[in-house]
DNA sequence: TATGAATGAGTCTTCATTCAT
DNA sequence: CATGAATGAAGACTCATTCAT
């Protein structure tokens, strides 16, 4: 029995090591060559496997693609919602947010070039699964920026409208990072975003 | 004599009409498929025209998507350079820049879809160029960001960053407003943008 | 009746003269390219007109290739033929034959190029005819030689293996002097093979 | 260890057999239809493989091209050096330069249909290679000529000259081999070119 | 007659996926 | 499980030929 079990343990271990091989390799050659250019080949090459072990983990490259995507959203909705959650003030919720982001790609520049850039023509199916996992914490934010607005703490504007545009000046931010080498520093660029938030939402002196 | 050069008038015409089609056509595939996923069988099917024909007007699958490009990022330049030079102030200045991505966004969709959605896969070439196009109207707002700060008009920010921050609340929202059904109207947006912006910008009544 | 006979001939006149003027843009082409190769379109550019026109003048590019053909080699065959009529001894009809090779490759060399290095690929039906129209020369120098061994002038050897010697001789020169550039002038080659053939045919002194 | 070594081995000894097996198809093909005209479809047919199973053992169609020709020509380069090598005087060593070509060409008849018949349209970088693989024969046969004709064992000739024109009459003959069924035996035909060539080089009798 | 735009069959090449070992 | 050879469906591009003007 026990045997067995350890067996399938190991088995399943293995298997799980090799999946997040070929994770960590597609990843790189997605974020480089984008879905459609990016092939099974190249991917076998650089998890050091042949082209055929691809299959025996995965059924298509378009799976592949799924799981690399789930595991880089999920944790990044993770971390997200996480300091986003730990944070006090609106100001801090949307800070905690700007920074997630910034700090999340500075780790995982491969995932955000395939999530900037990534074609239309990547699967289909994904795009709405991958809404989802971005608008939780634009929810939060929605959530937070609204109860401040009917505590008087911050101008009045329409809450979701506001929190997507923190989410598009971050996004922005980050993709022109990525595609050219950046003239600032990422303190610089994320500590403005939270300044010029700052600035719009203070209550106007009356 | 007239004859002649209304015959070939006639043929100039017919082909500049045949060229339109077909961009018109590659427009709307590369917008839903993205450069590489886009066949030339599939635009030549949408402008009825026999694959052989395409290739009458162009030299290659890479040119006509030069073309389209070119087409449409020229032309959203030169409204948005014009809409800003026509207005005075720099609140003004922003102002026309956001309406005029709308406005163009809102007659064609389609170029927005690939500006925004396009793959890594595109042809690298076309790439800078359509950087140096972007570019243009973001130093105009640079520089009347810079005027208006030197003479106080205007919080002190880093003006080429706030410039890019601007274009880049506008791209994420008509960004979103094409991948979903908007529940708000554009001129919402838009608005919201504006103001939003405006409130930032306003100098700290100290 | 007559008007309609000189309209007819003046028809006929152009018909002849766009034919030739396309046989000789196709020889270019051909000689360059090879059959296959070589389009019609770069045959209608060289010949100054539209492709259409071509096939008003042509029903294939297969006839054009069969055009030029026949008539270089019929003129050929002619010249050739007539010389060797012309001299008198074996000798001197042997040297007709080369010079004649000689003569005619100097002038058309995009002929020779189509004859010596023409593909497979070229019209097959045509095959047959171009060697009835090469045979013929040689058939005539092996009547002069089986009757000069019969008189025993010439040393005795099989007469129509030294006719065709004698043709793949020239042949190999010629193709070699177009091939590259030939450090001996043409008719140092002519005269050496001419000779070393006349050694050759010395009957034994025994 | 062995039992690795063999596995490799046999990897190795399948992955060489199905080039050959390409190289065989490829040769017929070739031969038959010109290097422009012949289809890798064709090829594949004929090697009993699928199309895409050519481009796992080869890079294009080119490249198929160039592997049939060195594969040849280096055999019959090899094979006609040694034979002009291993023979002593003059005579022999032309004797051996004409029976090799004729042996080897009893042997590979596909290659030589491709060698004399192959159009302009083959790949060009090969042209080049090809004339210096065919060149040495002739340079020895040159050396071997111009030695015997400073002793005085031959006529006076011009030594290059006379070299290639021995190559010439060995190709033309096997040339009309190829073309239309022969009505000599080889060997007649190989004799005649010998004893043809003998006669011309034995020095006059003063 | 002359034209050249339009056609579509045919070519090379790539690559996701399968399967025998 | 791991492999990588084999497959064949697709895609970009070419060009001989046709046909309306």
């Amino acid at each position: 029995m026990e045997l067995t079990l350890t067996a399938k343990s190991k088995k399943e271990v293995v298997s799980q090591f090799r999946q997040a091989e070929i994770i960590t390799a597609a990843r790189k050659v997605f974020a480089e060559k984008g879905y459609i250019a990016a092939t099974v080949d190249e991917i076998a090459l650089r998890a050091n496997l042949a082209k055929g072990t691809i299959y025996v983990y995965f059924d298509s490259k378009e799976q592949i693609y799924n799981a690399v995507m789930s595991d880089d959203l999920e944790a990044l909705r993770r971390l997200t919602v996480e300091k986003i959650a730990a944070a006090g003030t609106v100001f801090e919720k949307i800070s905690a947010y700007v920074n997630a982001r910034f700090e999340y790609c500075e780790q995982r520049r491969d995932f955000f070039r395939i999530m900037y850039i990534e074609p239309s023509g990547s699967p289909v199916m994904s795009k709405a699964k991958v809404m989802e996992w971005l608008r939780e914490p634009v929810r939060l934010l929605t959530e937070a920026i609204a109860a401040a607005i009917a505590t008087g703490q911050i101008r009045q504007f329409p809450a979701e409208s506001l929190a997507w545009t923190v989410a598009d000046m971050t996004t922005g931010a980050l993709q022109r990072r990525l595609s050219s080498t950046p003239v600032t520093t990422a303190r610089q660029d994320s500590d403005f975003l939270i300044s010029f938030v700052n600035a719009a939402l203070r209550p106007s002196a009356s």
